[in-house]
DNA sequence: AGCACGCCGACT
DNA sequence: GTCGGCGTGCTC
């Protein structure tokens, strides 16, 4: 009895539960032997078949001895890691947001990893090399066989050619029956350290009294003897020496130092470099003035009792120095700290301040970084490494390692870029970093010109800390803003294409001065609104506060929310006119009509056309700030912290089509938008001028841009919000069927609507049609879900996935795409 | 999500 | 008669 026991512990087996990066709900269960259960560590990774044919890099997260119940577990096929690569806060963090955001611990672990970090498989086949009977085969066979004769090694997409046909496991599987062939699954590493090439002398003539030997030896040519000679040069600085160095040094190429090499004068070494390095310049910090100081000291004082606080501060009132300061103790006392920005590829000029400041403690971080450098960061920020202390990076830089994380920073709070939508987790960067640094026992400072709506709410209800910074830095007064009126324009014929004679003039102005203009087109003008050219009103949605989006198609005007639709009408509701127009016009337009009005002066353009490909947004904003460009018009990315020290005016071309986007939060972020734009005028010393051209300056949310009046548009925003249950009074939750049948969608969605109606009742909007109805042949319908603030989160969420199990139980609804987003906005 | 298994039409 | 279409169900 009791041998029996210490046999079974002895002999116990053991089992790892693994996240797979799949959007499973379930974790899968493999076995280990006793030497491998004693060196995987929760946190590993490890290679694992899936299915028949396919291997994953899986997590581990669980080791036990639990034998499961109805299967046999497979053994796992490698060990990855020497050591964890990820931590438990971290898990927590996932388990949090596959929790929260309603998806699988797999879609946040495929996120959450560099790709550099999940393997590839390629599976390998080869001849076993004492096979006979080729006789047997059939001809399939025989072709691969054949190959192989050729070949030692042949991949799955090889055969796949050599067949040419897809499904060719049949066939591997017959011939692995017959004993012809095997099998090898080769995984990948993808990430290569980067090696840089260095150069020494051999050990031959590697001492001083060899040098007049040496040069002896290449006196007859020239430039060797020059790249000795500038090696003993180099060396007197103790330093390895480059290659690349050396050849610069000494102006030689690199086929001089090759012929020194071939003739076992010098030989090269490599030195495994991180690729990512900044010259660790560093300049002392600005004293912050007196108002920052006091903001300082109040965000400060905040953090002994709140976690999360928000900092208001106008544009251009230096927030970034109060960053500084706070990052500076921070990293002094060896504590990670992350920097996070909307859109990181839009920021090179605050990266370049934050380097001057950091050189030594910071890295970047962003999903644009090629795969090795992400992997670079990834283990710096694992290993704790001095000069991955500060990130700063986009939302995906939430995932790093983190272990010591004591600050973190949302930078432009209220930008809607920290928002994932599409793959899943669709997750908000700026809750998640709250979590983490709850996690983290960290603080959270959340800053912005423009808070959103939700934020600036939580802080008057004191869940955030507020401090608020009105002044800009120098004293520089806010830009004067005046609204256009082009109705006005418009009618007494004072318009040239899509400019007021006021803007031009304004424009003329500035140029004369020898200043920079920037005129902003916002993108969204080519939603298809309807507008009445006579006094530029938009026919809104009778259930919903915004605008009805035009479809051509069938000549009617819908809600995107609530699903509401009306047979375009002929006449404009407001005045009567029958001059309905769809309007919409783009910044090419407006680039061709400023050439032809200003035929002296450069103009640039800005948008998502012209800043394709890596640098070509850094082209255009360093264009502009050399003062190549005289007018830059351009989309919302004019918004994003480009600070341009000698723009005197911005103009706005149309404000309306931003406000008649059919969004419950379409005014919300045309006044961030808006005022955003207006903060890039007179950043320095003078002040900037702001033309705003709108059909309907007595718009409330244009007279507060005018006014600069956040408090009172937050205080309208909020009403409306309460009134028509949106956030931050409601939570919301979108869901989206798409499926290539046009009735299976239709069918599938009503009935998920009617299920969450029984339950939810007036709180289930739709389902609806968006405004793009079919995407690549899917057709999409959406429901939204309106959650109080009293109903239970979590048991709601319980409910919608209950209906979705069922939902999915139907075999003709199974087929449809489904995809569910927490806090769709 | 993949991917194999399985059952029905158009082709060598 | 096969190839291959995509519906169905499973993956430790």
């Amino acid at each position: 009895m009791y041998i029996l026991i210490i046999v079974t512990i002895f002999n116990a087996i053991h089992y790892i539960n693994v996240i797979l990066p799949i959007p499973l709900q379930k974790e899968f269960t493999y076995k280990i032997t006793a030497a491998e259960a004693d060196f995987l560590q929760k946190g590993m990774r490890v290679a694992v078949e899936f299915g028949k044919s396919k291997v994953y890099t899986a997590l581990v997260h669980e080791i036990h001895e639990i034998a499961p119940e109805g299967y046999e577990a497979k053994e796992i096929h490698q060990i990855l890691d020497e050591t964890p690569i990820v931590n438990e806060l971290q898990l927590q963090h996932w388990a949090w947001i596959a929790k929260y955001y309603m998806c699988s611990l797999g879609d946040v672990f495929r996120a959450a990893l560099p790709s550099a970090f999940l393997l590839e498989s390629e599976t390998e086949i080869s001849l076993i090399s004492d096979f006979k009977g080729e006789n047997e085969l059939s001809d399939n066979e025989f072709l691969i066989v054949e190959a192989l004769q050729h070949q030692a090694r042949l991949s799955i997409h090889q055969i796949m050619e050599i067949v040419g046909k897809k499904n060719v496991f049949p066939i591997i599987k017959e011939l692995l029956n017959k004993e012809v062939i095997s099998i090898k699954e080769q995984i990948y590493e993808q990430y290569k350290p980067k090696l840089v090439k260095y150069i020494q002398l051999t050990s031959t003539w590697n001492t001083p009294e060899k040098l007049p030997e040496l040069l002896e030896l290449v006196n007859r040519a020239k430039k060797q003897r020059e790249a000795v000679l500038t090696y003993f040069q180099l060396q007197a600085s103790k330093k390895p020496i480059k290659v690349t160095q050396l050849q610069e040094a000494s102006n030689t190429s690199a086929a001089v130092i090759k012929s020194l090499v071939d003739k076992d004068i010098f030989e090269y070494y490599f030195i495994q470099k991180d690729r990512i390095e900044f010259n660790g310049k560093t300049s002392e910090i600005k004293t912050l003035s007196e108002h920052q100081q006091i903001a300082y000291n109040e965000i400060t004082t905040s953090f002994e009792t709140k976690s999360t606080v928000l900092l208001k501060g106008v544009t251009s009132s230096g927030k970034t120095e109060i960053y500084v300061k706070l990052i500076k103790e921070l990293l002094e006392s060896g504590k990670q700290v992350l920097y996070l920005l909307p859109e990181i590829a839009l920021t090179t000029q605050l990266i370049e301040r934050l380097q001057h400041y950091f050189g030594a403690y910071l890295s970047v971080f962003h999903s644009k970084y090629s795969m090795n450098e992400r992997v670079e960061v990834w283990n710096n920020v694992l290993q704790n490494k001095q000069k991955a202390q500060l990130i700063i990076g986009a939302r995906s830089s939430l995932f790093l390692p983190f272990s010591n994380l004591s600050f973190v920073i949302v930078d432009e709070e209220h930008e809607p870029s920290f928002k994932q939508y599409d793959p899943a987790p669709r997750y908000h960067a700026r809750d998640a970093a709250i979590v983490l640094a709850n996690l983290h026992k960290a603080k959270v400072l959340l800053g912005s010109a423009t808070p959103s709506i939700e934020s600036f709410y939580n802080a008057q209800q004191g869940k955030y800390g507020f401090v608020e910074l009105n002044r800009r830095f120098g004293n520089v007064l806010l830009p004067e803003i005046e609204l256009v009126d082009i109705k006005e324009k418009h009618r007494k014929k004072r318009m040239k294409g899509h400019f007021s004679d006021r803007l031009l003039i304004m424009i003329q102005e500035a140029l004369d001065e020898k200043e920079q203009v920037i005129l902003f087109q916002n993108r969204r003008g080519f939603a298809p609104v309807v507008e009445c050219e006579t006094c530029g009103v938009s026919p809104q949605c009778p259930q919903c506060d915004v605008s009805l989006t035009f479809h051509s198609y069938r000549k009617e005007l819908r809600c995107h929310y609530c699903g509401y639709r009306q047979a375009m009408p002929h006449n404009c509701g407001a005045c009567g006119s029958n001059k309905l127009n769809t309007k919409g016009f783009g910044t090419e337009q407006i680039e061709m009509e400023l050439q032809e009005l200003f035929p002296d002066h450069k103009i640039g353009r800005m948008d998502l056309d012209t800043t394709r490909g890596k640098y070509g947004y850094q082209k255009i904003i360093g264009q502009f700030q050399a003062q190549e460009i005289d007018i830059l018009v351009g989309t919302q990315m004019l918004s994003k912290g480009l600070d341009f020290a000698n723009v005197s005016l911005v103009g706005i071309l149309n404000a309306d089509n931003m406000l008649n986007f059919p969004d419950f939060r379409a005014h919300e972020r045309s006044y961030q938008l808006m005022v955003q734009v207006s903060g890039r005028a007179g950043r320095d010393k003078k002040r900037g001028k702001v033309a705003i051209q709108t059909f309907n300056p007595y718009h409330q949310i244009l007279q507060q841009v005018s006014t600069n009046s956040y408090d009172v548009m937050y205080k309208e925003q909020l009403e409306e919000r309460w009134q028509y249950h949106y956030p931050p009074f409601y939570r919301l939750i979108k869901i989206t069927f798409r499926h290539k049948d046009f009735n299976r969608v239709e069918e599938g969605a009503n009935w998920f609507g009617k299920s969450l109606t029984s339950m939810f009742k007036d709180n289930v909007l739709g389902p609806t049609t968006p405004a793009v109805s079919k995407i690549r042949n899917y057709y999409i319908r959406h429901i939204i879900i309106k959650i109080p603030q009293k109903q239970h989160l979590a048991a709601t969420k319980k409910n919608i996935i209950r209906v979705k199990n069922a939902f999915q139980s139907v075999k003709e609804f199974r087929p449809i795409r489904l995809n569910i987003d927490v806090d769709n906005y």
